[in-house]
RNA sequence: GGCCCCAUCGUCUAGUGGUCUAGGACAUCAGAUUCUCAUUCUGAGAACUUGGAUUCGAAUUCCAAUGGGGUCACCA
């Protein structure tokens, strides 16, 4: 059975790389009826943030994710966070030093950073000199009964050739005498990551590691410890990082919002943030570029992984978002546009207006933008006008105050028999009229506008330019 | 710097020795529709990093250089 995870830290808000790793696991495991299992690695208490185990959870139901084993909802291997499970880590870690294959360290901060120190004077490689690796077991009993305080490292063994394969990289091969030893049990008692991430795949029989790519380097390290425990290699699947819009370093916070959180605040819809994930990184063979959730995990393949670490552009993720809002109906676009709108407006009104916003907004943080004349009274900037903007005006308000069948049909036949009889130039006259009604020159159609925003309002407004 | 990974239009990518005068999407530019903006439609420009090797033939295989990314913690 397939089992995959993913396994974040709650040290803060949820990154979009680490939602779109979860995609590719939730998928990999839904298109193969097996478990998506999410396990909470809060071994580093120094950056533990409060609250945000809770707020990672829900940001995933936000966008629409479920898992099937997890902190909250527990299961077959509970429990799912780390904190809870530090006997495991002592018992299978003291078991690897009585097999030799790792060892106490007793060496003070102090002292790693003055070898440190003296290793980049010399140009060498900066490593742990291994220090405590031979200490005789006496010297260990010692050390121990006088409570000094160490660390578990990992025996790494000398002149070996340490292979395994990446699903989408092929073999790769790694000399051991370039690892250092790792750190295995913190001295607080604490595993480390690379300690604890192995145990728990193990022992909640994780089938597929599917992970960044910054991991690639440690995984060696993982590679020996799943040999030392005696257990056979899950498939491993390094994916491509994602960098920065230009390419340069991993996605940082200097161009914008990291969180997955960030872009649901910006009016990112989640269906649309998940699409243009799934394609940052891995592509159908036939180039299909709109997937629902259930269409991409019909036809997610492992093979379809890039190698190449992708550059987050949010240009498309725009055109991406803004084909989602266009499919919405009226009545889900404005149960999305309430959140949006800075002021009291009625669901009704939304309702109203989404047939005239849909094609025109990219993202929902810009509806104030283009469509706040519906909601309050606009400021009009007279400069804005054309020439002789009275007499357009003048006629305008005649025919809007006259109007009785208040319909769009009526309203632009009218309008039209004025301009024309009038010799009016069809652009200016409807350019006056929009901006004595939205103190804006690009705006959605203005004569729709005039219908939606009523009689009362639309007079006034023009009355108000007029004097 | 050591180690690891990678290299097709500006960006995301298709492409697994001949069908590639390299396809699609976003973006860009031009045009059409239109009361503005947008939508929609049509069209255009735009790429195989370089150098070797293998082969009748290479974007596709191999090697090297160059370039980019990642990683070198008692953080994950």
């Amino acid at each position: 059975m397939v089992r995959t995870r993913i396994a974040p830290s709650p040290t803060g808000e949820f990154h979009i790389g680490g939602l779109r790793t979860l995609l590719y696991n939730w998928a990999y495991a839904r298109k193969n009826d097996g478990k998506f299992v999410i396990r909470i690695e809060d071994t580093d208490r120094q950056r533990y943030v409060e609250g945000s185990e809770q707020r990672l959870l829900e940001v995933i139901k936000d966008y629409g994710l479920n898992w099937d084993e997890g902190p909250d909802i527990g299961g077959e291997y509970a429990p799912y966070t780390q904190s809870e499970r530090l006997a495991i880590y002592k018992e299978w870690a003291e078991k690897l030093v009585k097999e030799d294959k790792a060892y106490y360290c007793f060496c003070t901060k102090q002292r790693l950073e003055e070898v440190r120190k003296q290793q980049i004077e010399k140009k060498l490689q900066p490593r742990y000199d291994r220090h405590c690796r031979n200490l005789t077991t006496q010297e260990v009993a010692e050390k121990l009964s006088d409570n000094v305080a160490f660390v578990i490292r990992l025996k790494v063994p000398e002149n070996e050739e340490i292979r395994f394969k990446d699903e989408i990289r092929g073999e790769i091969v790694v000399d051991s005498n370039t690892l250092d030893d790792q750190v295995l049990i913190k001295s607080d008692g604490f595993p480390t990551y690379h300690l604890g991430v192995v145990i728990d795949d193990i022992l909640m029989e994780i089938t597929h590691v599917m992970r960044a790519e910054e991991w690639l380097p440690s995984t060696p390290k993982h590679v020996l410890l799943y040999k030392a425990f005696g257990y056979p290699l899950p498939a491993f699947i390094h994916l491509t990082d994602l960098l920065n819009p230009d390419g340069k370093g991993k996605m940082s916070k200097r161009y914008g919002s990291v969180s997955a959180r960030g872009f649901l605040d910006e009016g990112y819809l989640p269906a649309a943030m998940l699409n243009f994930l799934m394609l940052l990184g891995w592509a159908p063979s036939n180039n299909q570029e709109i997937f629902s959730l259930a269409e991409f995990v019909e036809v997610f393949d492992i093979k379809g992984l890039q190698v190449k670490a992708a550059a987050f552009d949010k240009t498309k993720l725009d055109w991406m978002n803004s084909q989602y809002i266009m499919k919405m109906t009226d009545e889900e676009f404005a149960k999305v546009a309430i959140k949006f709108v800075s002021q009291d407006v009625s669901d009704d009104l939304l309702v109203q207006i989404a047939p005239l916003l849909k094609s025109r907004i990219n993202k929902f943080s810009e509806i104030n933008e283009i469509a706040g004349f519906f909601f309050s009274e606009p400021n009009v900037d007279e400069s804005l006008f054309i020439e002789n903007y009275q007499k357009h005006l003048a006629i305008a308000l005649e025919i809007i105050t006259d109007l009785e069948n208040w319909n769009l049909e009526n309203l632009n036949t009218k309008l039209m028999d004025k301009v024309k009889e009038n010799n009016f130039k069809t652009g200016d006259f409807f350019m006056d009229l929009r901006v004595a009604i939205t103190g804006k020159k690009f705006t959605p159609p203005i004569n729709d506008s005039i219908i939606v925003l009523g009689k009362e309002k639309t007079v006034a407004r023009i009355k108000r330019v007029l004097k």
